[in-house]
DNA sequence: TCCGTTTTTGAATAATCGCTCAATTTCAAC
DNA sequence: GTTGAAATTGAGCGATTATTCAAAAACGGA
């Protein structure tokens, strides 16, 4: 058993995200991944393959953190739709943090780069998309079960909503903006979500 | 007086504004743009000067095009929110034309793509959606005015919000998702900005 | 210390990037 | 038909792209 590799695969990876959220795939260039994970490309292409493999797997580190942090935000709160609300604040903290690689989404940006001659990496972004909206669809079906929903309101619909809501928030928050105005759109964006929520939605 | 423009910079323009819609700035390639517009390097760079000139101007274009289809959507509407309302029908309807570049804004690809070593792009997208954002913020002062909003409401605050909820309606279209599912989504989004006027938005 | 295996290096690959410019073509004026 | 000026062409520029691979370095076991 020689040599233990020097890299620590997952720290390569964190860079990896940082770099790719800041810069987009294609706006991210070899060598500046080389000199942003420290690595030269034999080792590079040892570990990941490709550049494309290497932001597969830094796209699935990014949707994991992203799918724990609403994760956390809907336990610690005592209905879905205030854990739903409680995530968009806590959103809007990471994002406006000062070392915030960019405010919009990694995942959205990547759905708008790509074009038709990357089609696994479409499938891919759409894939992502597709598994949240699917998962808001099930959180919401139960908040209409238990009542948090105005009545007729579909669970699915609302998912795409507040998929679209999250999209737009954080692509505007992309924009030259001050902090203070991207905290009041997300409060307005709660209200205006409270046109399908069952008690109104204060803060 | 010798030899006559052969090229119609209108038409060149448009052909520019198609490609880089679908592809984005980056991703639109001199090959790829000089097929498109039928022109050699040199006629395009004596015209355009460079690609970032050509973009520029095809941005233009874009934006000169997105203000009129506004325009008129509130021309033909009797107040400033039935018009807003409107245009985001009439808007929902020109990005599932099966012929549409892309779904979602040139402005917000734009936005979402350019890096900090391209200051000057950044700073025109910037200006063009704060453009955008005063304008509304106007509309929706008139409107506050008439009391088509309810009391209480920032009118900037909403124009900000409006501009959030259409980058979201356009970036959740760019998905790979059928065309009925966008267009519930923009009566879900009037839906939910009925929370800010005066008057139930039914359709 | 030497061996054997694995990791790491970095020069070099072919292809493509945005762009330049001398040569050619084209057309109005005479 | 000839001339002159503008428009157009396309080969080719240097730089950069993602990627490869032979050589060198590193480390556990003997």
């Amino acid at each position: 058993m020689p040599r233990i590799a020097k890299y620590d695969r997952d720290k390569a990876l964190e860079d990896a995200v940082r770099l790719f959220w800041e810069r987009g795939y294609g706006g991210a260039s070899m060598k500046q991944i080389e000199k942003a994970l420290d690595m030269r490309p034999g080792s590079l292409y040892a570990t990941f393959g490709s550049k494309d493999g290497l932001f597969r797997e830094a796209l699935a580190v990014y949707t994991g953190r992203m799918s724990n942090s609403m994760g956390r935000a809907l336990e610690e709160s005592p209905t879905i739709m205030e854990g739903i609300f409680t995530y968009l604040r806590s959103l809007t903290e990471q994002i406006t943090a000062p070392d915030s690689p960019a405010r919009a989404c990694l995942v959205v940006k990547t759905l708008l780069e790509v074009t038709s001659d990357q089609p696994e990496l479409r499938d891919l972004v759409n894939r992502r998309l597709r598994e949240v909206e699917d998962y808001l669809a099930e959180l919401f079906e139960r908040a209409r079960e238990q009542g948090e929903l105005k009545p007729g309101v579909d669970s699915r619909r609302l998912a795409r909503l507040v998929q679209a809501q999250i999209m737009g928030l954080r692509s505007l928050a992309q924009r030259d903006i001050d902090t203070d105005s991207i905290k009041t759109l997300t409060e307005d964006i709660i209200t205006a979500l409270g046109a399908f929520t069952q008690h109104p939605t204060t803060h």
